[in-house]
DNA sequence: TGACAAAAGAGAATTATTATCCTTCAATAG
DNA sequence: CTATTGAAGGATAATAATTCTCTTTTGTCA
């Protein structure tokens, strides 16, 4: 747990006390905490950091893989009028929202039960990716000139 | 489809012709648009509606079961520093992910290809329910669809 | 048709996040 | 062990997304 300064080094990131008490707030809980709630975990620690340091590292880490975002499409509501079921496929570049018939992946049926007193209302497969479009058109090959 | 004044009428909703033309736009695509782009293709034919009545409007729309939320988690950046294959479970009460172990889950298999181009990086269920201490606490015996 | 609650429009306010600008500090070469 | 320097931190302004408040308009129902 305290190779964060070898791994800072590794991939090329200063080593500092901010960066430290942030990362260790984030991998010393099983909650997925927004950027404020790690702020006031840090704050603790040290009173006199910055909400911006907070982002900032989140998001250095979260480029470095050091982390990952649980909500990829956070960045706005989006709404979906199809009420009946299925998957959704959600492009990592653009963040464009592909439906996914539900018979094309078997059922997600649970093979433990989930925690004690928790009640199951629904179960969505999200499935991560690039979408054809920026699969075409990225650094992927520069065959295409299309769209 | 043009039941919609029906169903507003069933749901004890006032029939107007902004929330048919925000209703129409939203049951037209299988986009899954934000508030915005709802706003901006409503425009084309109530060049003087309000966005806050497109917000209004989709709010009442989730609320009466004629829309779903694509992202429960989207007010606010959500962090997870667990980088091993899990899944979640997600409170839809109080937000709180929940994480579930893979094997508690059957493998994601596609029984199906993707659409032409698309490139699959990572699957992940999401369990949408109750958690224990939101089930716990409230009158939540009719857990059908409240929020 | 008239009364009234609900809905719409305008714009201020709030919240989450990012950008800017200046200061401080970690890394590293000498 | 310094000096240098670019990266990182702190303060705060700016932006983006969403909600709130208030006033006017409109749909519903008697
Ligand atoms: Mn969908
Ligand atoms: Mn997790
Ligand atoms: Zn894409
Ligand atoms: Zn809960």
């Amino acid at each position: 747990m305290e190779h964060f300064r070898a791994r800072c080094a590794a991939l090329g990131l200063a080593y500092t006390h901010q960066r430290m008490v942030i990362y260790r707030a984030l991998a010393g809980t099983d909650a997925h905490p927004t950027p404020e709630a790690v702020y006031e975990q840090v704050k603790r620690e040290i009173p006199a950091i910055s909400l911006g340091t907070v982002y900032k590292n989140i998001h250095t880490f979260t480029e470095a893989g050091l982390l990952r975002e649980v909500n990829l499409l956070h960045e706005s509501l989006r709404l979906d009028a199809n009420l009946g079921n299925h998957h959704h496929f959600v492009c990592v570049r653009c963040k464009s929202v592909t439906d996914i018939p539900e018979r094309d992946i078997g059922p997600l049926h649970l093979r433990q039960p989930l925690p004690e007193g928790y009640v199951l209302q629904r179960a969505v497969a999200e499935l991560l990716g690039v979408c054809a479009r920026c699969a075409g058109s990225e650094d992927v090959i520069s065959t295409a000139s299309s769209q």
